[in-house]
This record gives C-alpha cells, sequence and structure tokens, in this order.
DNA sequence: CATGAATGAGATTTCATTCAT
DNA sequence: AATGAATGAAATCTCATTCAT
C-alpha cells in the first residue's frame, strides 16, 4: 500500500536534493566571493554544472537563493553561541566558545565572507534574521558572561563588547584572508591564530586582573 | 600676494577640484555601501549631483574612481601604523595605536568599509598595493613589537597575529555596523569599545601576565 | 537514411543555422555599407529580424561578427587564384582568372566592398590573414606568371603587377559601384567591362607585343 | 591707406588661415585612416593641436570639414582628366593621363582614401559632386577618347570602360596600400607601378592591335 | 579667438528572467 | 526535469555638440 497523495508539495526525489545541494554551494562559491551584486546566475549555473534555466526550476530567482544561504548559515553560525553553558567554567567556556568560533572561519571561510558581505552593505537582506533570531539569543549570552563578570568569575568586562571582539578576531581569518596571505607571506596563520587568541583572551579575562 | 604659476603642469582649476572632491565623495559613499560590481555609475552621479558623462569628464571610468579612492585611502590607513613610535613606552605606543585605528573607524567608517569590501573579494584591485606599501610597513612594525615582546617590556605574543587582532576589533565597529546597530539596540556603541578594548588590551599586554 | 550523431561536438541546431546565418547577411549589408565603425548593431538587428541581444547570444560581439565574415570571404576570395593552373595554356588562364575576378565582382559585391573597407583602413582587423593565407598563394601564382613571362608565352611583365592590376580593375566594378552609376547614366556595365577588360589584357599580354 | 570693411564678411586673419589648414589636414589624416563614422573630432583636434571647441569654431561641425576636403579634393582630383589635349598625339595623353593619375596616387594618398572611403559607402556626401562636376567631364573625355578610337588611332575600346581601369589601376596603388605592403613585403611598388602600367597600355592600346 | 566644462543621444554589452518545448 | 532560444531593462562608455566665459 503506497502513501496516498497527501498534499501537493511533491517529496523532492533524489535528483532534486542533489541537485539544489549543488545549486548552493556553487551560489556560495560565487556570492561569497563577488557579493550579491557581483554574482552571476551564469557562474552559478556554470559552476553547478547546471543550466540557468533549470537553477530556476529550483528557485525562484537569485534572491531566493541568496536568502536560503543567509537562512542555512544562521542556524550554523549561531550553534556555538548556544553551546555556551550557563553553570560551566566561566573562562573556559568563553575560550572554548572562541575556539568554536575560530574554527568556524577556518572549515567554512565562504559562509563567514557571506555574512560579512551582507552586513557590510547594511544587512538589506538579513536584517529581520539579526533582529529575530541573533538578537535574543545576544542577549542572553551577554548576560550570561556578564554575570560572571560581575560575579567576579572573570576580570570586569562589558559582554556585549567581550562577544564583538570575539567575533571580529575570530572572522578576520576568513574574511580578510587576501589580506593574511599576503602579509603572512608563506606562512599559515591557522595555528598562529589559535594560540594567540587563547593567549590574549586568558590574560584578559583572568580574574583579578588589573 | 599669491603664487605665480610657474610650471605648465595643468593646475586643476577650483571647479575641477570641487567636482572631484565631489565625486570621490559619492563615490566614497556608493561603494562602501554596495560594493564594487554594486555600484552604478547613475548612483554615483546622482550623489554628486553631476551628469553621468559629466563624471567621465573627470574620470576615465567606473575603475578609476574606485582606484583612486583605495590609492587615497591607503595613505591615511596606514599612518597610525607610521606613528609607532619604536622608542616610546611599549604597552602606550600599542594602546594608543589601537586607539588610533578605532578612532579612524569610527570618523571614517565608509573607508573601513570600502577597504573591506575590497578584501572581502580577494582584493582583485587593490593587491599591489597590499604587497607594495603595507606589507613592508606591516613587517617592520612587527618586527619591533617583536622586540618589546621578547625584550619583556609586554607579554609574550605573535606580533603579527596581534596586529590582525587589533585591525580586527577596531575595524569591526565601521564594517559589521549594521549587526552592532541592531545588537546594540538604541546603545551608542563608541565610548564603550574604547573602554572594553583598552582595558582586553592593557591586561593582556601587561608584562609579566601568565 | 540520416547520419547517426556520433560525436559529441555540440551540432548547431536548424534554428542555429538559420539564425546565424542571418545574422550573418545582415551584418554583410551592414558592415559593407557602413564600414566596421559605422555599422551598429542596431542595423544589423533590425535587418536580421533578430532583437539585439539575441545577436549577441549568437556572436560574442561586434567584432567577432565582423571577424567571421572576414575568414568566410577569404576562401571565397582566394579561390579563383587557386584555379589557375601552371600547365595550362598561359593567356587563357589569366583571361580565364580575370574573368573570374569579375564575376565574383559582380556576384558578390558586398564581399568586395567589405573587404575593400577593410584594406582602405589598413587592414587593422585583417592583417594576419593577408600574411598567412594571401601572401603565400599570391607569391605563387605570381611565380607560375612569371615563368611564363620569361618563357615568351605571354608578353614580359612584372607578375605581382599583373596580379594587383586585376584585382583592381575587376574589384573597382563592385567598390565603386556608386561612382559607375551615375557616370554610366541608365547603362549597364556589366557585359561591358567584360569585354573591354577581356581585349585589355589579350592585346596586353599576346606574346611578342612590343 | 587700408581697405575699407565692405561687406561683413570677416576677412580671414593670418591664424584663421593656418588654422583651417591645421584642420583641414588633421581631418584628412583622420577621415581617410578611419572614415567619416569611424573618425571623431577628438582625433582630429589631437591631430590639429586645437581644443574641440576651436574646431567647432571654424567649421560648423563634422560633416561641414568632411564636406570641405571632399570639395577641395575634386578639383585636384579631375585637374589631370582636364589635362588631355584632344588634339594631342592619342597615346600619347592616355599614357601621359595614366602617368599623371598615379603620381596623384602615390603623392595624395589620403585624398584617394578618401575619395575611395566615400564612394564605396555608396558616396551619401558626394553624390551630388559626382553627377554634377565629375559626370561632364567624363563624358566629353570619353567622347574625346571614342573619337580616337574610332578614327583608329587608337584600338578599338570602351572609353569609360578604359577610363575606369586607368582610375582603379592607379588608384589602387594608394587605396590597397596596406594589402601591397604586405605581398611586397620590402620591395618598394612605386617604381614598378609606373613601368607596368605603361607597358600595360602602350601594348593593349596600340593601334592595330588585334 | 580660445577653451574648460557639461550634456543628450546613442553605442556596445550584461544579466535576470521568460518562452517554448 | 531540463534546456536552447529569446528578451527587456539597465549598465558602462563614447561622441558631436553646446554653454559660459
Amino acid at each position: 500500500m503506497t502513501e496516498p497523495a497527501k498534499s501537493r508539495a511533491p517529496a523532492p526525489s533524489r535528483i532534486q536534493r542533489r541537485n539544489r545541494k549543488r545549486i548552493l554551494d556553487a551560489a556560495l562559491d560565487v556570492f561569497s566571493q563577488h557579493g550579491y551584486r557581483g554574482a552571476t546566475l551564469d557562474q552559478i549555473a556554470e559552476s553547478a554544472g547546471l543550466s540557468k534555466p533549470n537553477i530556476l526550476y529550483y528557485f525562484a530567482g537569485k534572491e531566493e537563493i541568496h536568502a536560503t544561504l543567509l537562512h542555512q548559515l544562521m542556524d550554523t553560525w549561531l550553534e556555538p553561541l548556544r553551546q555556551i553553558d550557563p553553570e560551566g567554567e566561566p573562562l573556559d567556556e568563553i575560550l572554548t566558545y572562541m575556539q568554536r568560533k575560530l574554527e568556524m572561519s577556518q572549515h567554512f571561510p565562504r559562509e563567514s565572507r557571506l555574512f560579512a558581505n551582507e552586513i557590510l552593505q547594511g544587512a538589506p537582506r538579513i536584517g529581520p534574521l539579526l533582529d529575530g533570531e541573533l538578537k535574543p539569543l545576544f542577549d542572553a549570552s551577554a548576560a550570561v558572561i556578564d554575570g560572571w563578570s560581575r560575579a567576579g568569575a572573570i576580570a570586569s568586562v562589558d559582554a556585549r563588547h567581550l562577544i564583538f571582539s570575539i567575533w571580529a578576531t575570530t572572522q578576520h581569518y576568513a574574511d580578510f584572508d587576501a589580506q593574511i596571505g599576503v602579509l603572512m607571506g608563506g606562512d599559515d596563520a591557522t595555528e598562529g591564530a589559535g594560540l594567540f587568541l587563547t593567549g590574549l583572551y586568558r590574560r584578559a579575562l583572568a580574574p583579578g586582573a588589573r
């Protein structure tokens, strides 16, 4: 007995799923490198190995592909923040959070650049998501950290700026990779970044530090 | 008593200077907000209050306007780095440098975003400048700071990553302003940023810190 | 029994072939009449009955259409020269060659004008073809004729200038048609041209003529 | 005693005459090389060493410069034809005419190309001149030559096609110079052309030739 | 006489999207 | 599910000409 067709939302076939993935992957490449306006459907189609009209069979338009990417991104992006354990050892929690963010930058540089591009241009397409998804989580996390700070478990800092600084320093390795590549010559920045940032935040957040 | 016109170099008239300034200012607006590809001459012309062909009377094309902005930017951008005094008090020098960079982000957010946009997309147009102008200065400054670090005048850090972190944290306030605006609600980030970063780097760089 | 499609080379569809032909035909009209710079894609599109972007769907740009025409032209253009038979009766061979060139002028005046336009402006786009394709054939043909001349089979002439004169006199009827139309009043120049040129070259090349 | 200003047509000053000459000379360069549509006022102004508006102070527009050149050209161009002496020795007269035309091509190649360009495009701007100036002279000259031909003073030829052939062969050395340069390698075509054409027409027109 | 400044009309080309199958 | 063909809208840039002095 086969399932009766309940809704008209056709269950996506394997091919459909595979093609959507291909398109999104190609689009991530292209959008993260050229920005929204600089990217063309031709480039995406070429990179995905599909025809242009076929791209538009799966997505209503350029905008929708971009929006889909940003939505998918958001979940991944916020995951580390969610994992901060208010009951954990404060300094460890923060350092671990920083480390996770750094790893995300290193493993998902395209996502980082896609996000940076969007914010840089005033978040014209992601604005609502920031307010709806990011802000509550941000506020909650900042409250936790502020609690630690006031309790003397870490140095006295403004939690919101602390979070900003962690975002900035970790994402920098993805977003400004072109500059880092030039300035580091042949040296790899990956390992040094982790060591440096760990030391930086450990010293800066050590409870009792002046 | 005015200077007699000695040289035959076609001294730009007052109108020329004014219009070039207008154009560059308008272009800075537009490029920093939409990126190179997203910006249109129409927008620039509109914003400059000049006709489109008139824009092209002053600059050979879109690319030249962009290049001019990036070149002008570079000088301003590197100035704080040049002002680090190898003979100064190490911690002060670094904190002052950070403070200057932060002020630049706050006073020249458009320039910061223009630069970020360019790097984000792989520095396709500014690449040579990075290698020719930025790298030597970067290497020299890093050497000075590394000297201080090895001498124990500041905590033991990798100077190159320290500089990256200063760039990242200070520029973040300009480049990610759209996000910060949402997350800070109505609060102004300006003052808090300075206090936070000063504290962060003071503690992290204090000599003798573990 | 049709050929099975074996190769994966993107065989141009019937529509493709038809449209490319239309475009090239329209472009030949326009280019031969207005020259490269004087021709516009608008005119070509209008004349081809296609939209302007559709023209650019088939050819990468104005330049490519022009180049395609010139390349196609070259083959046709050189055919009569290739047909000179070194073993044939010399005077006949030359007169037949002249006659063929004259017929080409009369049947393909647009091609002749396209070519003339290009050479007139210094062969900026066809230069390499002249050197690579035309010159070897020209040299070979001149050598044959020079052989005949030295052997006394025709009058003593410089073969290279003889060829130039044949080109000049025959192509003149296509290239300077506008002038000829005015000067001949209503009379048709076609028949007279053949008779005149045949007589001219027969007398001028007759062996033994002083 | 100076001339009283009689008419309001201001007598052209020395500077005016010099500048008009400069402009026409520059325009001849540019028009003959790029054709009417391909030429730009910028190029002409640059080549003349004058500003663009100043060009337009002397001539009402691009069209007028072109028209002026064509009118000036016509006189020079027709001069050799006028010099054919109906009372002279027929063969000499024709050979001398051919020689003069050839010299004109060699001394004034730009004029030849300007004219060729115009005719090639259907004589859109010189049409009336052909009908008004050239045709009467052409008809008269053809009548003279036809008289000689019928009288047996030269071989029996159609005078009109004879004139066309002389035009074609002589102008070819100016108009198709780019092609001739390639095909002659380093050799100079000047001298050979005269010898060849003299021989060609002498033999072809010798009275009594079959 | 001369020119720096400005522009409207138009040229080539790009690109997201739609059509037709 | 897929694609070759087609296009309207818009972007960059050119150029003859005009303005204002």
